[in-house]
DNA sequence: CTTGCTCCTGTAGCCACTACAGAATGTGCA
DNA sequence: TGCACATTCTGTAGTGGCTACAGGAGCAAG
């Protein structure tokens, strides 16, 4: 049983989010000391530790406890976590797309720009009356 | 001179998000009719098209403005306005790069889900002990 | 016994909107 | 003219996932 201080730097998760996370009922209530202190065990530094992998991988918080609550079931739980992965696989691929459409029309606004130019082709674009 | 509604279609920002624009002072306030609804000029439409093609770029709002005023300055914005450009090119960019690490990491964790399969190896990975 | 560290609760802030509630005004048609 | 319906108004609260305080109390070492 270890203070909050030492489950954040076990965990790699802070203060402030083990609170939130609790506060929340993302993760079972810490036991208290008399004082009304926290207290946490090996196991409730598991669970902060697998959420925060979880986190970690871009899924939401509404996912990593999904994932956590499958870890306790014992069938079908590999198909889930399966289905879980491949659509948030779709996500970060659609949003690398959208990134990548990003970075090519900035490319292409700043390749003009220069010092000592007059008119400013992004700007140009940027206040264009075309599409 | 048009009312709201129409000021939506025509720069492609909702109406909800015309009026947080300039509450925020992010644009000019509006003109008022007798009855208090606000009036759009034809100058205050383009105007929230450029904000919305700064963020449709991507740019914070902060950018956006600093975009804005530099269309009305005369000297030197060319340069500042690239500067914007290519920062935020590198932001992109370290987005690109970090969701490619989640995508091939998700990919890896995926690959041994399947049906029917006692121990899931995604789950395994995300409570194991080590990292 | 004092110094300084850790911890507590509760609230506000971040970003950029979005979604109401409840009221007033405007428009089109019989 | 009367009525229905569309549009707009203000103001507030919610979203996600924390982060940053303020102000107070407990705890451990010298």
């Amino acid at each position: 049983m270890v203070a909050i201080g030492e489950a954040a730097r076990l965990s790699g998760v802070s203060i402030e989010t083990i609170r939130y996370y609790e506060h929340e009922g993302l993760v079972a209530k810490a036991g208290r000391t008399a004082s009304g202190r926290r207290t946490f065990s090996k196991a409730s530094i598991y669970e902060l530790r697998f959420i925060k992998r979880c986190r970690d991988l871009g899924f939401s918080i509404h996912d990593a406890v999904a994932l956590r609550s499958l870890a306790n079931e014992p069938a079908n739980a590999c198909e889930t976590v399966g289905q879980l992965d491949r659509n948030h696989l779709t996500d970060v691929r659609a949003k690398i797309a959208e990134l990548r459409r990003l970075e090519s029309a900035l490319i292409e606004l700043v390749a003009n720009c220069a010092k000592e130019q007059h008119d400013c082709p992004m700007l140009d674009a940027l206040m264009g009356q075309n599409s």
